[in-house]
DNA sequence: TAGACCCAATCC
DNA sequence: GATTGGGTCTAC
């Protein structure tokens, strides 16, 4: 008999312990396993966490400790889902985060896998059937068997859907001379282009190389401006890794946005790559995922949860785009990729690499200090010039044009120049659809979502009412529900607008949207952006996801319609965000021969964000921000850890948030500033009202020490949900 | 007085 | 998170 201890599928913070369960059965079930479990009258997956031999009975074991003892009612799989370092990696991990160990194990495992019941659900493993020779003898065979049996001598294996005759497969298995195996066949195909020559690498970059290597600290960050060659930098050290018997493990922020990143690598390194895309099928990942665990491949691509890949014997994590804010989960275990990373780097004694050419504060103090390793590439490999930007001020009549409200006078001249020319523009607005808003002009109704409260945003092509945060979607009315005028008007504008303006203002221009409303899949996107590429288009518009990354050689153009947009969000991080977008979106602009503008509009034109952007500066800006943030008590000068709390009944979690503010609040902690209660800006969703608690805190030993012990404290009271967001990027 | 409805306790 | 069981409400 034997006592097993499981955690249970529900992420709930009342249930982050162990349950105890008997077996008695003949499989095997080790710390790992998944099996089924009956649980408060439902049957529910359980991951096992130990595993206790005992000669007792069931009624001593219940006599014992007082609980009713019931079977494990299946094994789902015998064998360890994970191995010894992803084990302590998720308990690691469910310390810092505050959160249940069993969301961790929820996301680092692909769906197949995952403890929970939806998993029984996923796809399995794909196996084509092949025919294998087993005797070459020939007596006793008819001449077509003959055929067939030469034939595997020859050519080995078949497949059998490749074999035409299945009669004469299956007298040949019953006569013992063939047989059938199945083997495992990863469904996704990666096609491999021939390998660009190996570049040969400048002084400045065999620098960096050695210095990440020699360094004493783990991890480096790696400053490089776009165009500073930090790829070949990679490619350069995934290759010395290799040559070292060592794994690789590198990160992207999406990888449908870096086409040219994952087919470097691929073209480089061949089979020994494996991909995580952000929209591979769930059968596709848990083939790659299996391909990693079983030790076929050497180097990961992924986008955050690719931190998690089961590959042994790392020797180098890499961040691209480290300041990227997608390497944050938003929703449990709230973990950051860039965290994750150096923990399990610190296991391998392997190096960390964060490249950026915009690095997020933390880690650039981090450098500053000493903390990291610091390298900076400061030199343009093919020393192009900046493109030439201006501010438009939107507040200066001079600037503003009678043909549109939404684009200046500067703007609409140099679109009309470049056209001239032949060449391209992009155009950055940080807002999809075709308004932000509905509003009734008579009474002054604003259209709002149901479940979440916030304006809902119109979008022509399909004449609807879209919810931005939960999807929610409505058709739009005529009159207004409240007072029925039908004198409404849309306020604001996105990328929908922007596209119907250049029709107005260049009808004989073809321009292509691109936002995540147009995105649906990667070959999608491929496909818009190699049109575009190639001239189909004139102008591109698009949200963020055109300010990434790309090379368009003809675009000398690139306007942002309203920088203010990121600038008004309620953040700490929006000075820092906005610097970060109109500094890549300014990138863009003459990537060739051909010298590039930008044109910035916007109402704060003296915004230091903005203004430093524009030129540009990143060290200039960091100064700058790094004295705001330590006046305002924001990180890198404090951590932010921020408490949500959400019951379905809205006087509970106001009161709940009060006595959990009194409480930290009477406990002083030195340097610890408590902020709240604060309604977050969507107060409702999910059938639960929501408040947060935020603390800012120098020292997190005392405070999270204290949380801890709380949170066992508070699981009783299953009213209140709480999470934790550690290092919280939304504040 | 049965069924609907709500809430708190409990899960091994 | 989901179920249960006990309490209260409610309609005929």
């Amino acid at each position: 008999m034997k006592i097993i201890d499981v955690l249970i599928e529900r992420k709930a913070n009342s249930l982050n312990r162990p349950f105890a369960y008997l077996y008695d059965g003949e499989r095997n079930i080790s710390v790992g396993s998944r099996v089924n479990v009956n649980f408060n009258h439902h049957n529910l997956v359980g991951y096992v966490i130990k595993v206790m031999d005992t000669n007792l009975s069931k009624d001593e074991i219940e006599k014992n400790s007082g609980f009713k003892y019931t079977y494990i009612l299946d094994v789902i799989n015998e064998e360890p889902l994970l191995n010894e370092e992803l084990n302590l990696l998720a308990n690691e991990m469910a310390e810092y985060y505050l959160c249940p160990l069993i969301s961790i194990y929820q996301t680092m495992l692909p769906s197949s896998l995952k403890p929970s019941s939806s998993s029984l659900k996923g796809p399995k493993i794909y196996y084509e059937k092949y025919v294998h020779l087993l005797s070459p003898l020939e007596d006793d065979l008819t001449p077509k068997q003959i055929e067939i049996v030469r034939n595997l001598k020859n050519s080995g294996d078949l497949r059998l859907k490749d074999v035409k005759s299945q009669s004469i497969i299956k007298n040949l298995v019953n006569k013992n001379r063939i047989e059938i195996i199945k083997v495992e066949k990863p469904r996704l195909e990666i096609k491999y282009e021939d390998s660009a020559p190996e570049k040969v690498l400048t002084p400045d970059q065999n620098q960096a190389i050695k210095s990440i290597l020699d360094s004493k600290q783990s991890v480096t960050l790696l400053e490089g401006v776009t165009g500073s060659g930090k790829t070949e930098i990679y490619l350069a050290l995934v290759k010395e890794m290799l040559n070292a018997n060592k794994n690789v493990i590198m990160l992207v922020p999406e990888i449908s946005l870096t086409p040219m990143m994952i087919k470097m690598f691929t073209s480089r390194f061949k089979e020994d790559v494996a991909i995580f895309h952000s929209d591979l099928t769930n059968a596709e990942r848990y083939d790659e995922y299996r391909r990693i665990s079983s030790g076929k491949c050497r180097v990961v691509i992924g986008a955050r949860s690719a931190v998690f890949a089961p590959l042994n014997n790392v020797g180098l994590f890499i961040l691209d785009e480290e300041h990227v804010e997608s390497y944050k989960q938003d929703s449990l275990p709230f973990y950051h990729a860039r965290e994750v990373a150096i923990m399990r780097a610190k296991h391998f004694g392997a190096k960390v690499l964060l490249g950026s050419a915009t690095p997020s504060l933390e880690s650039r103090a981090r450098a500053s200090k000493g903390v990291y390793n610091f390298v900076r590439l400061t030199k343009r490999i093919n020393e192009k010039a900046l493109p030439k930007t201006s501010i438009i001020d939107l507040t200066n009549t001079n600037n503003l044009s009678n043909d549109s409200v939404i684009f200046s006078l500067p703007l609409i001249k140099a679109l009309k120049e470049i056209f001239s020319k032949g060449e391209q523009a992009i155009l950055l607005i940080n807002r999809r659809g075709y308004s932000s808003y509905l509003t009734c002009r008579n009474c002054g109704h604003i259209f709002k979502c149901p479940n979440c409260g916030i304006g809902l945003t119109y979008h022509r092509a399909n004449n609807l009412l879209k919810c931005h945060h939960c999807g929610h979607v409505e058709m739009v009315s005529d009159n207004c529900p409240k007072c029925g005028s039908t004198y409404l008007s849309k306020i604001g504008f996105g990328t929908e607008r922007i596209v119907d303006e250049m029709n107005k203002l260049f009808p004989q221009k073809r321009v292509l949207r691109l936002d995540s409303d147009v995105k649906m899949n990667v070959n999608n996107l491929n496909k818009s952006l190699s049109q575009f590429a190639c001239g189909e288009y004139d102008c591109l518009v698009g949200t963020q996801m055109v300010a990434k990354g790309h090379d368009f050689p003809n675009v000398t153009l690139v306007g942002v319609i309203l920088a203010d947009i990121g600038l008004a969000l309620p953040s700490f991080k929006s000075a820092e965000r906005t610097f970060e977008l109109i500094t890549q979106a300014i990138g863009r602009a003459g990537r060739s021969d051909k010298e590039g503008q930008a044109i910035i509009q916007t109402y704060n034109s003296r915004h230091y964000a903005l203004n430093y952007a524009a030129k540009q500066d990143y060290e200039a800006f960091y100064s700058q921000e790094m004295r705001i943030r330590q006046v305002q008590k924001y990180p890198p000068f404090t951590y932010l850890t921020a408490i949500k709390l959400a019951a379905k009944n809205e006087a509970l979690v106001i009161d709940f948030a009060y006595q959990l503010f009194n409480i930290l609040a009477k406990q002083n902690f030195p340097e610890t500033y408590l902020v709240g209660p604060i309604t977050p800006f969507i107060p409702f969703f999910g059938g639960k009202y929501h408040r947060e608690i935020v603390i800012k805190y120098r020292k997190k030993d005392n405070l999270f020490s204290f949380l801890s012990k709380m949170l066992i404290e508070m699981q009783k009271n299953s009213q209140i949900d709480i999470q934790f967001d550690v290092d919280t990027l939304d504040f």
